[in-house]
DNA sequence: AACAAAATCCAAAGCGGTTTGAATTAAGTT
DNA sequence: AACTTAATTCAAACCGCTTTGGATTTTGTT
């Protein structure tokens, strides 16, 4: 069905140096040579032994992404968008995604594995934590990576790729208060992840701007699911002094939130504004002709896209410098905005 | 830093050989020189190299998703919590997943690639289409491989596990019709995946009993996401003769509904019933004292796990004769359900 | 003590590629 | 034609493990 090196060599009558050299490219290998190697590769449908080749060579064209089972990783809902994304460029550059699913205990060792026994020649670091040891741990290892997000803010010893997430919740919050807006509420995600607080920075900043003293009480951190907002919502708008906007970290909770309002009989973008960051996910599209939600956008897919590329050419050019992105978001104003209405 | 299997033999005085064996449980080496072995092993590090053990070998330890980039597979929420399941057994037993992102027109081909090459030694099979062609593909290169979902009724030639989809549309539509209600909706999902044909059979069935007519304008079969749920709802309510019950196949074009409803004034579970299959999506949990939703449950990392501890026995015991799982749904009572109101 | 059987252990040959160092051939000079 | 030099090609070693077939040692019998 299909043969090995040696097969083709003899076959051909040609060493296996010479045809493992045709089919590689080198250059001390005459074209004519190389096109009968080639032809006759094609002939009995050649294709190497990927496990022959990385034990030859030891590097396994495989990027890993080591996923913790926690509640706060795969219970993200972004993490399919990115793989799609990241998954595509991939294929298409001849990379396979290694994929190790381990409880959070593990996962420091699952580097240490795949690093050591060479299954990897990157590796992918989603979602960086405050204090986050992956990175160093990488560095001393020596491993090629790429990390979506950033740990601290003055780091650029790695390549990254992140949203400006400081200006983007800057410049909503700034959009709100334009509006009229003062009693703003934050639904963001969880501060231990670096982009949150980076967030919560940028709505204080606004605020702090416009001399708003940022209540406490219409704050909040968890983790960016639709009963998030719904619940916190729901206990907002009984408070007396009641947020007249409200701005999310992700479209899952500003969906909870949007049925809170409507349960409550208001309408979002009349009686009460809302702001989201939009992830663009492939399956809870904020689209339309004017989208539901007015949302900072920056596709996660794109980033996926966008990080394995940068993960690919690290691992193909070694000794590049770091690169380092930072995407602004869009801000695109759908029907759950409108100005403050006046409150007693 | 760590030794290979020569450095941890000469160490030892013993020949490659014995080692070889004694680290792998063979019952020919004495249980002193196993210890030897392996308090030397420990003391020295030693890990064994991945790809010259799957090159000697020729298996991998290694398991295939291949997910089509389409707008259908990786759009799916679904697929981060399965892949949470059954990566946890991987792990678990010391698999690795190999995840391939293609294009459609690239899907066997790959499938081809992933088995001639040797990188894997199962494949795990999502969302059966109607007239698929993988599992003929996979029979016929004689690759395990376990099937979420199915392709046909009566095809029990290789191992799968599915949701009882018909039964539970029917259980849901008789407990719909057994409220009062006459006039209910069907949401369902592309009835070119195998499930969601099922559920609309179960649906037809139990209205059949009831005597109750089927009406084309009331069901639909889209991609299950929430704009879909929402624009479709919105439209039936506009109708003269508009359902009081809608029956969803996913929790996501739930929502969608639920949005329609609460904007159009209604309240679900007094105005109108809402009830969805749900699929315990972590990131969207229809949770809560009383649920969201009167839902029909079945959590799809369960099947994940479950899935991928099918696929592992199959693989390490070769002439096991098919296993078939037919889980059925909890169905769960919500807050979004209650007895049909008059309609004139 | 002698011999067969059982228990251990080992050298060497794969698995299927890459790569080094040397040999052969072709081309270029004088 | 003789001699360099450059262009090709090759045999063999190597990557790190498994496994076959045989050798050696130990144990059990009579």
């Amino acid at each position: 069905m299909s043969v090995n090196l040696k097969q083709l060599a003899e076959a051909l009558g040609i060493s296996q140096t010479t045809v493992s050299r045709a089919l590689n490219g080198f250059p001390e290998v005459s074209e004519k040579t190389r096109r009968k190697v080639l032809d006759m590769a094609q002939q009995l449908n050649y294709s190497p032994s990927p496990h022959a080749k990385k034990l030859a060579t030891g590097k396994s064209k495989t990027i890993g992404h080591v996923v913790p089972q926690s509640d706060h990783m795969m219970i993200n809902p972004l993490f399919s968008d990115f793989i799609a994304g990241a998954g595509e460029i991939y294929s298409q550059a001849g990379y396979d995604m290694l994929m190790s699913v381990v409880t959070p205990d593990q996962e420091e060792k699952t580097y240490y594995k795949l690093i050591a026994s060479k299954r990897v020649d990157g590796m992918m670091v989603h979602a960086p934590l405050v204090g986050d040891t992956r990175v160093a741990l990488l560095q001393k290892l020596g491993m090629p990576f790429v990390v979506h997000g950033r740990s601290a803010d003055d780091d650029d010893s790695y390549s990254w790729l992140d949203v400006n997430n400081r200006r983007s919740f800057q410049r909503a919050t700034r959009f709100l208060l334009d509006l009229g807006h003062r009693r703003i509420a934050l639904l963001n995600g969880l501060e231990s992840m670096t982009f949150a607080q980076r967030r919560r920075i940028g709505y204080l900043e606004a605020l702090e701007e416009h001399g708003v003293e940022p209540d406490p009480d219409i704050m909040s951190s968890e983790d960016m699911m639709e009963p998030y907002g719904y619940r916190r919502t729901k206990e907002m708008l009984a408070l007396v002094r009641r947020p007249t906007a409200i701005l999310c970290s992700s479209i899952l909770p500003a969906m909870g939130a949007l049925r809170a309002v409507q349960e409550a009989g208001l309408e979002a973008g009349e009686d009460i504004s809302i702001v989201t960051h939009d992830d663009m996910l492939t399956f809870l599209s904020n689209s339309g002709d004017i989208p539901m939600f007015t949302a900072l956008r920056s596709s996660i897919k794109a980033a996926g896209r966008r990080c394995a590329e940068m993960l690919i050419e690290a691992i193909e050019n070694p000794n590049l410098e770091p690169v380092h992105e930072l995407w602004e978001t869009e801000l695109v104003i759908g029907n759950s905005t409108g100005p403050a209405r006046e409150q007693r």
